[in-house]
RNA sequence: AUCGAGUUGGAGUAGUCAGGUUAUCUCGUCGGGCUCAUAACCCGGAGACCGGUGGUUCAAAUCCACCACUCGAUACCA
């Protein structure tokens, strides 16, 4: 008998403080997915687990923004995100394997999930009993508004004057005048970014660090073991944090929103285990929860967790974008060896021992996704979304782009060009048009109580070329699954589609069918029956990337296996089975129309796709005193320059007056070209306070309409004024 | 500006870490063929000084140095 190999299979927790675009998908959850789908279809168990990220301060903005608890916006968007991600195919409405409950199964959980944050807590306890959370007092500014409330602050959120050269506007940690580095506490005049005339004081608070440093070694020696498995931007990252030397990490934080911390006191009331530190824990307490949720016991987890008896380690794959890679070489790999550690009584160890904990298999970081070029924002609306894509498009086309375009190995894009391009000529043209090719040629032989015409006719020693090349391109695929290289190998299993539209057009059966009896009527239609069992077998090589068109294909070729019972190998060892099904064919896919869409989409583009209102009762007025305070005039562009210390700026100067110009810093690089803003008339804020920005005082404020979907566009004048009139 | 990644025929892309005969594949394009199929399919051709310059080597897309450009993260920001 077969061993069995366990395989978990995780994707980075999305965070749920909106819906998933496609960038998320291309990602993380295509990916995911298809590994996933594949590791089944080789008759491995597999799990798969992620969820929804649920903590941390960007959701409490949200939810201070919509004036709603916190829980309330993670409720919608793991509501939207889950049900998106079954639409698009991925397993997670399986929590338990079609095969059965021994072969896993999926859950998308979250980490609100009560019973993740017991966990979490065994786990602090459990690492801070064995030493690798130490308590360490340090020093952060602390802003007490006007109303008495008192809120420690990141360092990035204060500023004020070098301690070094005596600037302004020198952040907590750099100044950017002098270039020189100190402690933020040696500030002076500190104050609040956010509240500026709150009052600022330097306290001491509490906190628990994870000791990094103790992991540096063995990190190394794990990092020196995956070297050939690491693509280059895994080993680069993993590389460049290693050598920058690791450090003790903060695990706690003050703040509300959050998991508490396992230790009954005042002291620690009002602090929470910080995001990083207890949402990358949930690979392991999803594990947990599934097994225990649906397993029959409630251990089961170990089995896709702990290196067994015998030594073999379950292989575990991990995906999320670039910008996620240090958390999953580096400091999971810590926890998880700090965990082993803690329960075994050795040292740190990236040598995991029998009933150990085991470490990342592989790590296959993707790349970025653009949108036409540029990148995906939420902030901005530079997006498609998820869940309104899946509105208006077939789920399978989308994942067909998005593995033949994936971000392996570099950034790609999306374009609806493209896209539309991809799916019309590749998968319409090439797999769809062969499938529909074979299913109408045998529809119009005459099926004779219910059988299959074409099985009288199959001959297994005609086309035995073409099937060394079939199973060689099978064969292939399974290689680049293995390296989870998913564009190489949907590429070889097309290649497949492309040799049996070949092999359809040089037996010519359209030609031969009608011939009675003729030895060329018998040759082609072992062709054609061939051909039948090629489609099979795409069916099932291609499902990973396109589940929903396979099932499809399944039933329309009548047959009753349960392709989840079919090793992925086995896709073309042909069994002589010819199933059948008396509907009349139909085409898998629908031709996409480009103007359509374009048009489709700019309609979407105008219209508020997050779902949320603006609300006019929530202006915030102000007087009309207050208005006047603002002084502004019209100005004309005399001068212009690169700003030679920041990337997106401007040095504008206007003619402010008849006589006099004035010097102001203007953001408006990458969407200006200097010449068309030379000679424009402006408007401007004068009585601004002048500020030094990177370097160069700005003595003003050009003003700009700003649609939040990255146009900009200057205001300028009606018709000619003189520069310094008044506007009001 | 700092750090990281990338630049290969019209578009996309493999090969780069472990240098070696005619640089891969898909789309598009051109020519021919075919007509069963969603005006699609089959065969063939053209098209790349592998971002630039210099170096190492018998040999460089591949290694080294410098430069240019693109993307991202961070900073700055209308």
């Amino acid at each position: 008998m077969k061993k069995i190999e366990y395989v978990a299979i995780f994707m980075a927790w999305p965070y749920a403080n909106g819906p998933l675009h496609l960038g998320h998908v291309a990602g993380n959850c295509l990916p995911a997915d298809i590994q996933y789908r594949y590791e089944r279809s080789r008759g491995r168990s597999v799990i798969m687990c992620s969820g929804s990220d649920e903590h941390g301060t960007p959701i409490t903005v949200t939810a201070d923004v919509e004036k709603v608890h916190p829980q309330e916006i993670v409720d919608r968007f793991h509501q939207i995100n889950t049900q998106a991600l079954i639409d698009l195919g991925c397993s997670w409405g399986e929590n338990i394997d079609p095969r059965g409950i021994e072969y896993g199964g999926a859950l998308y959980n979250r980490t609100t999930d009560p019973r993740h944050k017991e966990l979490v807590k065994e786990y602090f306890t459990l690492l801070k009993n064995s030493g690798f959370l130490k308590q360490q007092t340090m020093q952060q500014y602390c802003s007490i508004s006007a109303d008495g409330v008192t809120k420690f602050l990141p360092d990035r959120y204060v500023e004020g004057d070098c301690p070094i050269c005596g600037s302004e506007g020198a952040r907590g940690d750099q100044c950017d005048e002098c270039g020189s580095t100190y402690e933020s506490s040696e500030l002076v005049n500190p104050r609040s970014k956010m509240d500026p005339d709150a009052k600022i004081e330097i306290r001491d608070t509490d906190h628990f660090f994870f000791q990094l440093n103790q992991f540096q070694d063995e990190l190394e020696k794990h990092s020196q073991k995956k070297q050939k498995i690491w693509k280059p931007n895994v080993r680069a990252m993993t590389k460049n944090w290693l050598n920058m030397g690791l450090r003790p990490r903060a695990v706690t934080r003050d703040m509300e929103w959050g998991i508490k911390l396992p230790i009954s006191s005042v002291e620690w009331d009002s602090k929470r285990i910080y995001v990083w530190f207890e949402a990358v824990q949930g690979y392991l307490t999803c594990s947990q929860i599934w097994s225990e949720n649906y397993s029959t016991n409630d251990d089961d987890w170990k089995k896709w967790w702990m290196k067994s008896d015998e030594g073999i380690e379950p292989k575990h794959i991990y995906f999320m974008g670039k910008d996620n890679i240090p958390f999953h070489t580096v400091i999971w790999p810590a926890i998880i060896m700090g965990l082993n550690s803690a329960n075994s009584g050795n040292i740190p160890s990236s040598l995991i021992q029998p009933g150990e904990l085991v470490l990342e298999s592989n790590v296959p970081a993707m790349e970025y996704l653009m949108l036409q070029g540029g990148q995906f924002s939420k902030s901005r609306k530079h997006a498609v979304w998820l869940p309104s894509f899946l509105e208006h498009h077939n789920p399978d086309t989308l994942r067909y782009f998005l593995s033949i375009n994936m971000p392996e190995g570099h950034d790609t894009d999306f374009r609806w060009e493209e896209y539309v391009d991809k799916v019309n000529n590749e998968l319409i043209g090439t797999y769809g048009n062969f499938v529909h090719r074979v299913m109408t040629l045998s529809h119009r032989l005459e099926s004779l109580d219910g059988e299959n015409p074409l099985s009288q006719y199959f001959n297994g020693e005609d086309n035995k070329d073409s099937m060394n090349k079939i199973q060689n391109l099978l064969n292939s695929a399974i290689n680049s699954m293995e390296k989870q290289r998913f564009k190489e190998a949907l590429r070889s299993i097309m290649n497949i589609s492309q040799i049996g539209n070949g092999l359809i057009q040089h037996s010519e059966p359209w030609k031969y069918m009608k011939l009675e009896g003729s030895p060329e009527k018998s040759k082609s239609l072992s062709t054609l029956a061939f051909c039948w069992q090629v489609c099979r077998g795409l069916a099932i090589a291609l499902r990973p990337f396109l589940p929903f068109q396979s099932d499809e294909l399944w039933s329309m070729m009548g047959e009753e296996n349960n392709m989840d019972d079919i090793l992925y190998e086995d896709a073309f060892n042909f069994d002589d089975i010819f199933s059948w099904n008396g509907d009349k064919p139909k085409p898998l896919f629908n031709r996409l129309d480009i103007e359509q869409i374009l048009e489709r989409e700019k309609l979407i583009a105008g219209s508020d796709t997050d779902g949320k209102e603006v609300n006019d009762e929530d202006v915030n007025y102000i007087d009309f005193e207050d208005f006047m305070k603002v002084e502004m005039k019209t100005g004309k562009v005399v001068g212009i320059e690169d700003h030679p210390n920041a990337d997106k700026l401007y040095v504008v100067t206007i003619e402010d007056g008849p006589e006099s110009t004035r010097t102001v810093c203007a953001g408006l690089k990458g969407i200006y070209e200097k010449e068309q803003l030379l000679g424009k008339q402006v408007v401007f804020v004068a009585n601004l306070k002048p500020r030094k920005l990177r370097g160069i005082m700005s003595e003003g404020m050009i003003l700009a309409a700003d649609d939040g979907d990255g146009n900009v566009s200057v205001l300028t004048l009606d018709s000619d004024m003189p520069t310094g009139s008044q506007v009001r």
